[in-house]
DNA sequence: GTATCTGCAAATGTTTTGCACTCCA
DNA sequence: TGGAGTGCAAAACATTTGCAGATAC
């Protein structure tokens, strides 16, 4: 998506247009990988440097809960974010912590494969993650 | 399996059988649904009265890394146990907390499905996880 | 006997919160 | 101008760690 029209999306929805907010999104947009919040963070006192963390996971919870980002949860306290939202799985390197996307071709599939007892259930994300380890880390001793 | 099977199978790879791991493992597989460490450490601490989280962290680490029970996150920070070891995925209700189990068709497929640039990862675990509300959470207006 | 395990308490690391100030709409 | 958003520092939370003493084998 487009900055602009993300800007618009959140706009739409009551949301306030802060230079912090369009900062995030845009290092979002640029960042190639997965980033954690620390790393926004890094990315973001670059443009800000008053920005604090608070703000940083502020701007991440309504870009997630408005459907702009994806939040993977990589281990026990460490999240990242995806701003890929289109059906797809993912590979978490459990050595150097990476994740790589990985195409989901079961995804309609699974998504009607809810036994008929929990029909009445709403399913909201459906998340497919292999961990493992990547083969860069294969190949170093330790 | 059986609790003794489960204790020979440690026992086997070089730990210890302590009470505090043995009333665990029993725990666990008393254990209906899917609990947190927290709960786990509240049924042990009935049986052991001094037993710390320390230990039941200690304990539910092994007993994963020994294969004999699975992680599930469930959400930032809070881990859930599933000592259905089979392949299989979860139902998350993003209200309650409650973790379902939900079969897992195309399991094989997917393990198969890496692209082939990710030929050289190796994968050690496959996790299925639909995110939304329960048929209980939903009849409840708020 | 001794290396592993336990229990305690303190530390860790991430995420959240309270609150005064700021600034977008 | 007013309320949503920010920044700061402190709190909260689950989990981990260091270490002395206990104990399985």
């Amino acid at each position: 998506m487009e900055i602009k029209d993300t800007i618009a999306l959140l706009k739409s929805r009551g949301y306030r247009i802060t230079p912090q907010r369009v900062a995030i999104i845009r290092i979002l947009r640029d960042h190639e990988g997965h980033p954690g919040a620390e790393e926004v963070f890094r990315s973001a006192i670059q443009v800000y440097p008053n920005i604090s963390m608070a703000t940083v996971y502020n701007v991440m919870e309504v870009l997630e809960k408005e459907g702009i980002i994806r939040a993977i949860a990589v281990s026990k306290n460490s999240r990242r974010y995806d701003s890929n939202v289109k059906p797809h799985g993912h590979f978490i390197c459990d050595n150097c912590g990476r994740v790589f996307d990985i195409p989901m071709k079961y995804y309609e599939a699974c998504m009607k494969e809810l036994p008929i007892e929990l029909t009445d259930f709403e399913v909201r994300s459906l998340e497919l993650i292999y961990k493992g380890t990547c083969s860069d880390c294969k190949k170093k001793p330790l």
